[in-house]
DNA sequence: ACCTAAATTTGAACACGTTCAATTTATCGG
DNA sequence: CCGATAAATTGAACGTGTTCAAATTTAGGT
C-alpha cells in the first residue's frame, strides 16, 4: 500500500487511454455543472457525483477546484491560437491579424464568461503558483504572448525595431489583451457587444499609432524599455526578486 | 428575542465608545495576526480568541473575513492621502505631487505587501461587491482618483483641457497607481526598491509627456475618450451593462 | 499462476468560514 | 423601578475544500 508520488500534477497512465478518460469525464462532469450551477456552487462533491467517482478521485486528477478551471483554460487557449493561426495564414494584414486573435479569444471564452473570474481569483498572490502569473502557468503564457508575437510579425513598420523594443510593444498588446478578458468578464451588455466594441476601438488606435513606432520608439520606448528592464519584465534579466540600481 | 438588521455593513453603537471598542480591538488583534502568521493561516477562531471575543461577534462587527482587510484598505487609505495633502500644501510641481501621492501609498502599505494580495483576489468576480471594483467599495475608490485629480490640479499643460480628458489622463493615472501595488506585492527586492524605481521613471515618463498633452489630446484624446465613453468608464454613461453602438 | 510494487480508488475525517437560534445586556418611555 | 424592545453576544452546527490511511486494482517480472 504505497503512497501516491506527489509529482506529476497530471498523472497520465502510462498506457494513457483508461486514466486519460475518466480525465476527461471529471473534467467534463465539472464543466458542464459549472456552466450549469457557477463555480462557487458546485461542490467538488458534485463534480465527483456527476462522473460517477469518488471524491478523492477527482482529487487525484486534479490536485484542487481551481485546477479544474486551469485545465479549462488550456485547452480554450489552444483552441483560439488555432483560430488565430487560421487567420495568419489568410492576411498579412497586422489589424486583421490582430482583431482575429482578439475576437478569436473572446469567441471560445464567451459562452464561460463567468468561470473566467474564478481565474483570476489568484491573480494578485504570489505564493500561488498556480495562478495566472504563477510559475505554474508560465508555459501557457509565454505561448499567449508569442501569438502575438506572430501576429505583428508581418508589419513592415516593425521591422527595424531591436528585440527590446519589441518586447515592449509584444508586452503592451498582451496586457490590453488582459484587461480586455478582465473587461469582458464584468461586462454585461447583450453578447458583451462592449467588449468587443472596445477591442475594435483600441486597435483602430493601435495601428494608428504604429507608422509612428520607429520615429517614436528610439525616444520614448528608451525610457520604457528602461522602466520595463528595471521591473525585470525584458528578456535577461530575472522576473523578479534580484538587485536593483539607483534611488 | 428580535433578529439583528442586515442593513448597517458597520453597527455603530448609538452612543459609540463602546461597541466601537470593540470592534477596534477585534480590528487590531486580526491586523496583528495577520501580520505575524499571513491571512491563510489566521483563523476567525483565533482572532476573536485573542480578541477575548466569541466567534460570532466577530461576525457581528465584520461580515467576513475580507472585511477585516477592507477595513484595513480604508485605514491606510486614509493615512496615505493626508501624506500625499501635506505634500501638495508644500509645493505645486506635479512631478513631485505625484511622486509624493505615489510613494505614501507605497509608504503606508510597505509593512503588510502580504496582506494585500487578499484584498485582489475577488478583483474579477462581478459577483463580489466588497471588491476593490464592487459596489461597496465606490465611495473609497473615487477618493482614491480624486487625489490624483488635486494632484494635477496645478499642472499648467492641463488648463485647457476639457473635462473628458482631464478624467481620462486621471484614470489613467489611478490604474498606473493599481498596476504600481500590484507589481508591489510581487516585488521580493530588498525594501522593494524595485518598485519605488519603478515608480520613479514611470513617474519621470509621464511628466516629460505632460507639455505634449494639449497637443496629442485633441487628436488622440478624442479616440481614446470615445474608447472610455464607449465602454462606459466616463462620467454620464452607466458604469456597465446597457446600449452599445455600433460593430 | 504467483508475487510484489506501483497506480488507483475510496470515503471518513479535518479545518475553517459562515450562519443562526437562543441568551444576555443595554436603552428608554412611563 | 418596570416592562418592552433593540442591541449585543454566544457557541453549536453546517457546508465545503482538502487530506489521508487504508483498500483495491493493475502491471510486470519470474
Amino acid at each position: 500500500m504505497p503512497r501516491r508520488p506527489r509529482a506529476e500534477p497530471k498523472p497520465r497512465a502510462t498506457k494513457g487511454t483508461k486514466g486519460e478518460e475518466k480525465r476527461d469525464r471529471i473534467h467534463a462532469a465539472a464543466l458542464s455543472l459549472f456552466r450549469k450551477k457557477g463555480f462557487d456552487a458546485t461542490t467538488m462533491r458534485d463534480v465527483a457525483a456527476a462522473a460517477d467517482v469518488a471524491l478523492g478521485a477527482a482529487y487525484y486528477y486534479f490536485p484542487s477546484k481551481e485546477a479544474l478551471v486551469l485545465a479549462y483554460y488550456e485547452r480554450t487557449h489552444a483552441q483560439s491560437t488555432a483560430q488565430a493561426e487560421a487567420a495568419f495564414a489568410r492576411t498579412n494584414d497586422v489589424r486583421a491579424r490582430l482583431g482575429a486573435t482578439f475576437h478569436a479569444r473572446l469567441d471560445v471564452l464567451a459562452r464561460d464568461r463567468k468561470l473566467l473570474a474564478a481565474l483570476f481569483r489568484s491573480i494578485a498572490d504570489p505564493s500561488a503558483a498556480a495562478s495566472i502569473f504563477g510559475d505554474q502557468t508560465t508555459a501557457i503564457r509565454e505561448d499567449s504572448i508569442a501569438v502575438f508575437e506572430r501576429a505583428i510579425a508581418p508589419a513592415p513598420e516593425l521591422a527595424m525595431l531591436d528585440a527590446d523594443a519589441r518586447r515592449v510593444f509584444v508586452l503592451a498588446l498582451w496586457s490590453l489583451h488582459m484587461g480586455t478578458i478582465l473587461y469582458f468578464i464584468h461586462d454585461t451588455s447583450t453578447k458583451q457587444q462592449r467588449t468587443r466594441a472596445l477591442v475594435d476601438s483600441s486597435l483602430d488606435l493601435v495601428v494608428t499609432l504604429l507608422p509612428l513606432a520607429p520615429g517614436l520608439f528610439p525616444v520614448f520606448g528608451q525610457a520604457i524599455g528602461s522602466i520595463l528592464a528595471n521591473a525585470g519584465l525584458l528578456t535577461g534579466a530575472p522576473p523578479l526578486g534580484g538587485r536593483t540600481h539607483k534611488r
